[in-house]
DNA sequence: CAGACTTGGTCTGGTGAACAGACCGGATCG
DNA sequence: CGATCCGGTCTGTTCACCAGACCAAGTCTG
């Protein structure tokens, strides 16, 4: 609980917001799953969040309606909900002010509209098709930025390429080390 | 610091912006200073939050060109940078989905373009005027959902009226009680 | 000027959360 | 049958948050 009790109190919406994704790591488990990262595993190594932190964040998001856990292949996937993926304005939006105003000029990433192949503008929206794509209709590849980057588990090197978000990550193309 | 050392790692836009904001109160604590709250006081009131961490969470922002903090009348004043406002994206998209998928279905505050006088939508969208106004051009005032909050502050009070974001709350009105 | 009050803090002791890292049970591989 | 991978749980330490006491500067009252 990121504020105990005190969303009663707030009444207010933003409060008990922050109640299910304001606690540490959340916002960046979820900015994964949006990236595809669905296993405990991948989000452990590419996140570098100790185990206890990560099964608590994620028993959260699942109690709150945020992710699912289905069994595939045997082993537990998390997979966000239609709640959950309402959430990516909001991470977009952190991402870019993180990206504008505290760190270098250089985006990181870059995300694009998988239908017109058309980068999106800082509040999301596609210039060629006048709209405003949701998560599951963006391409997000590495940006300028990048290089800041020397991370070397899987996730991170399957994002080294353009890939659709919310579509698997494919982290059975080598060992983690490289 | 929300993540530790960790953002060096990460390498991202995103764990910045959290080291930055993603700490506990700070976004309800920005959330006050764009419906006009100030004061040291004033936050710590509405918020009910101890004064160690209020003064960290300023600390903090201040340190991170999110707010400014100014004398006026001898008392400071916290004030939202261009930094500090261009989190307004995050804030709001992060309350409606709060408002949406949390909490009842009434949005406890709403807001209108106060050039047109028109509701904006979810994603800050004013149809009248074809744009997305930035929260120097809003007013704020209660909704449906506002019996949801019980708090007789100052602050809370002077919200019960329409009210411009960004000018300042007026907390002069009378004394806390009511 | 004394004394009370407001404002904007700092300091302290207690509690809960996060951390690194050990351990563990089931499945799979060789 | 042992080794490894996966998805955790458990433990001891460190650190952040909390309530509440304390404090200094200003300021109102007389």
């Amino acid at each position: 609980m990121a504020l105990g009790t005190g969303y009663e109190q707030q009444g207010c919406h933003l409060a008990r917001a922050l109640e299910v994704v304001g606690e540490r790591w959340t916002l960046l488990i979820l900015r994964d799953c949006f990236y595809g990262v669905r296993r405990f595993t991948d989000l452990r190594e590419h996140l570098d969040i100790s185990r206890a932190v990560l099964t608590d964040r994620l028993d959260t998001l699942v109690a709150n309606g945020v992710l699912t856990r289905e069994d595939s292949d045997g082993h537990p996937e998390y997979l966000l909900t239609e709640t959950g993926r309402a959430l990516w304005p909001t991470i977009f939006s952190l991402s870019k002010w993180g990206e504008r105003h505290t760190s270098g000029p250089h985006p990181a990433r870059l995300f694009s509209h998988a239908a017109c192949d058309t980068d999106i503008d800082d509040v999301g929206h596609c210039h060629t098709c006048g709209e405003v794509p949701g998560p599951e209709d963006l391409v997000v590849r590495p940006g300028p930025g990048t290089n800041a980057m020397r991370r070397s588990d899987r996730v991170a090197r399957a994002l080294e390429r353009p890939h659709r978000m919310l579509t698997p990550i494919d982290t059975a193309s080598g060992p983690a080390g490289g």
